[in-house]
DNA sequence: TTTGCTCATGGGCAATTACTCAACATTACC
DNA sequence: GGTAATGTTGAGTAATTGCCCATGAGCAAA
């Protein structure tokens, strides 16, 4: 072998060493031996076919395009996690999917073994991902709820998650001893001050994690449809911009909180910080576009769990 | 995590984990963390997701040496298509590498927008280079088997291949409901008589692309060791001349099919023409050269796949 | 219920691979 | 012809990976 500088022989080496490496499996020794080269040049030989892409993995699994949407998504929009699940074809369930999904991830933080404070939102999305949750002994950790769980006629809120987490993980679990949204700014601050309360809005801002739902506005929304807010409320709010919901926290089309007196009266422990708490929203589903997007562009969000074709709306434009 | 007992749900996780180590470039370490599991478990998923050829690793490259056997194997033997893909030097497999080249090369024909239709033959080579398609949705396109697929203890012939393309493939597939051998010329006559086989043995002479092994003869070489003939057999035939088969067809060192009681009794449907088919043979390996040599020298092929050192055997001398 | 089997798990350890550094060679430029 | 810039090499070392083993969970047969 004469000249080794020339550009075209070395990628020619790089080549023969990469499929050597890949494609019959040799070890980087074995190919430094059969090429005659020492074993550190033969590595780089190895590691230039792959940064020369003459090295071409495939995958071939449905799941690689939710993976590759997944990673993708979070560079988009600057995502700690995102996790895309198949789309049901069919479009059947609202949930399928995406609660299996949400589950895993609730149990990959759930099984550290280190204390952590795990916050929770509302929803039906969130509410069947926590059905799925298996039983858990937890101890050290803390499960605080971010929403209030009195329903709008003083009945307990279904959609509430807390419970139904606290019937799967052993662990303290800490309810929000309030109604979901308060009849006014002072009630708010009343109910607010009490030491019950304080604390538990204390707990929410420190949550090393957070799931929540991600509503729709409109009247099929969950909090026309939930009783929570009249029609005319709902449809005043659509008029000025309001795009979505987060824990009741109304947004608009850019993901910013909207400054009326429904967000006054919303009795929820605040979004915790996207700096020292992940933050992760679990919804799919067409009429939930507008509202996804707009919190993953507000950065309500630092983690989504969502399907393939919402993701690739996501993406889309 | 549900159940973490099922199949699927273990593979969907080896495909993750292929795909955050192969694609995303992850160590095991970072991927055990993101899937909250050991890293030894990480491992694991990994080396399943190869062995389970979820992973396919294919070199774009065409090393120049090789490019230049190919050219060289083309002028010489008058050859529509040549490749050549390196060398195993410690020629521990004898499909690495032919095998993924060949797949390449089916995959290429099977994109084709308008429909065509594609022979395959039988063999462990060609076996290989099946296994290493990716799925694909190819409606236009038939494929036909040339060979039977009936074994000499009437089993399915485990090296007939069109079984295992038609996982990968879906286009409508045409195997031949027969033996490999039959016992007499007028068994031959009658079993391909029949309208299902008339229309098999009419398909593969249509053929626009034909993929065949090549099978050395002897008494280690696949028509013993799969039991289609008996040494004394295989001895006489060897006698007379016989260097190498295709498909069961028997020719000499010239490339010539034999005249004999054996070739009589090949149920296979005839090599497709070369004036109007590509026909390509996959073979490699010390023991196949002169079956090899033979083939090309006869031109019952117009296409070969090959390796590095066989090549520089067919042009040595 | 018990027993025996299979299989996934995590720890430990050896093999393998990637990276850093300093020396040397080659090329480009003055 | 000298010199800087660039690139390559081998040695050493840190990081990563592959494999074996003991353990325990899940499950089917006894």
């Amino acid at each position: 072998m004469a000249k080794r500088s020339d550009t075209q022989g070395r990628l020619d080496d790089a080549a023969r060493a990469g499929w050597l490496y890949y494609v019959a499996g040799r070890t980087q020794d074995e190919i430094a031996a059969a090429m005659g080269i020492s074993r550190q040049t033969a590595q780089r030989l190895v590691s230039l076919a792959v940064a020369e892409r003459l090295i071409k993995v495939r995958l071939d699994h449905p799941i690689s395009v939710c993976l590759e949407l997944g990673e993708r998504l979070r560079e988009k929009f600057d995502l700690q996690h995102a996790e895309v699940v198949p789309s049901d074809p069919l479009g059947a369930s609202s949930t399928v999917g995406i609660a299996e999904a949400g589950a895993a991830e609730i149990e990959r933080w759930l099984k550290r073994p280190d204390p952590i404070i795990i916050a929770v939102g509302t929803g039906r999305t969130l509410k069947a991902a926590v059905d799925q949750l298996p039983p858990m002994e937890c101890p050290q950790h803390r499960i605080v709820s971010l929403t209030g769980n009195i329903g709008p006629d003083g009945s307990a809120a279904f959609y509430n998650v807390i419970f139904s987490m606290a019937d799967a993980i052993k662990a303290r679990h800490f309810p929000m001893p309030l109604p979901v949204l308060c009849s006014s700014v002072e009630e708010r601050a009343t109910l607010h001050d009490q030491a019950l309360v304080r604390s538990t809005l204390a707990l929410g801002a420190q949550a090393d994690a957070t799931f929540v739902g991600i509503g729709e506005l409109g009247v099929d929304g969950p909090l026309c449809v939930d009783g929570f807010l009249a029609r005319d409320e709902m449809l005043r709010l659509i008029e000025r911009g309001a795009t979505g919901e987060i824990c009741g926290w109304i947004y608009d089309r850019q993901g910013r909180l909207l400054d009326n007196d429904v967000n006054e009266r919303v009795a929820s422990v605040p979004i915790p910080s996207r700096e020292t708490s992940r933050v992760i929203g679990l919804a799919q589903g067409k009429r939930k576009w507008p509202a996804i997007k707009a919190a993953l562009t507000g950065r309500l969000l630092n983690g989504i769990i969502t399907d393939e074709s919402t993701a690739a709306h996501l993406l889309g434009d």
